[in-house]
DNA sequence: TTGATTGCAAAGCATTTGCATGCTA
DNA sequence: TAGCATGCAAATGCTTTGCAATCAA
């Protein structure tokens, strides 16, 4: 209860502060201009740890704001993107999620077919290689993907005591594709 | 020029007999039907060794029988990606690229963000250490994708040539996004 | 004041679906 | 003959664009 309070009351106020600096940077520097709107949209993008799409942030800030509409969200997201606040990800149905950028490490996904879990994951080793294999073919990267699906742990515990029969249906949550 | 229609004549007549034999079968037993589109789909797929997308291979029938429709290169490449003689691939485009997969090695992706220039590539050690990643995760790995996106050689050079000045516009063939 | 920003509606794209007609097994 | 396949047009879902009204600098 007091934990939930001090996470709105921070981040009405001074949560946040490097991101809200960049991104102010980052207009001016564009000669863009400051809006609620802007401030509104990346406010409750911060206050959210996790894998949002265009419409995901859009119902959010509706709730704060229903004057937002949706093409400023996804205008503003692709302004986040180029601060440099947000990364593009794309899980594998088709659209577009975003994830914190600034301050957070570089990861992987590994996304569950079943239910749609994203579980990140960051390999050294993997990095070393691929820079490694870049190399080899004199290309230069500049960014990389890696998407592995499966199913996840929880997922597997379900299909093993569902094995013998009930009709019991996944909980879906992405639709994914193979690739 | 003889090399040419060796591949012609050879294409239209006993090559390709093992990946037609499987799209038969899958046919069959899936209680489909054989039909004369889904077959020139099929050859003049087999005949491209490149990343096709549905309209990339639409156009190319569309030269031998101007009546296949673009519904059905759609509906004929999900099934032959069913049948395992298609992978589909997203390059960061939007759109669904397909290619070959039977009797093709697994591989990944790098991809040019200048000239679209797609260059595929395998490293065991990366699959590998994928593997021993979903491990830790108690993940169940099914399938993967990794792409790679930056400057290709031949666009690295291109860079360095115009390096002091000129307006040369970069040879885009396929528009990509960073993710 | 000026030009960037907004939100709506309309347009774009790639892909899918409904349906009458055509064809395979 | 039954019912799968086809191709057209229309629908879909996500995203972008045109534009008049609004607002920040």
């Amino acid at each position: 209860m007091v934990k939930e309070m001090v996470a709105v009351m921070g981040s009405k106020t001074e949560e946040f502060k490097e991101e809200k600096e960049i991104f102010l940077e980052h207009i001016q520097k564009s000669g863009l201009r400051r809006t609620a709107q802007r401030d509104l949209i990346l406010e409750v993008f911060l206050r959210t740890e996790d894998h949002l799409s265009s419409e995901d942030l859009y119902w959010l800030v509706q709730k704060e704001d229903p004057n937002v509409g949706q093409t400023t969200v996804y205008r503003t997201l692709k302004l986040l993107t180029e601060a440099g606040l947000a990364r593009e990800v794309r899980l594998g149905d088709g659209r577009t999620y975003y994830e914190h950028h600034f301050d957070h490490e570089h990861h992987d996904h590994m996304i569950c077919t079943e239910c749609g879990e994203v579980i990140e994951f960051f390999s050294a080793e993997i990095e070393e290689l691929q820079d490694q294999m870049a190399e080899k073919f004199n290309f230069k990267p500049t960014h990389h993907s890696l998407r592995i699906l499966g199913i996840c742990g929880e997922c597997q515990k379900l299909e093993r005591e569902q094995s013998v029969a009930s009709g019991a249906q996944p909980r879906v949550r992405v639709k994914t594709t193979l690739n």
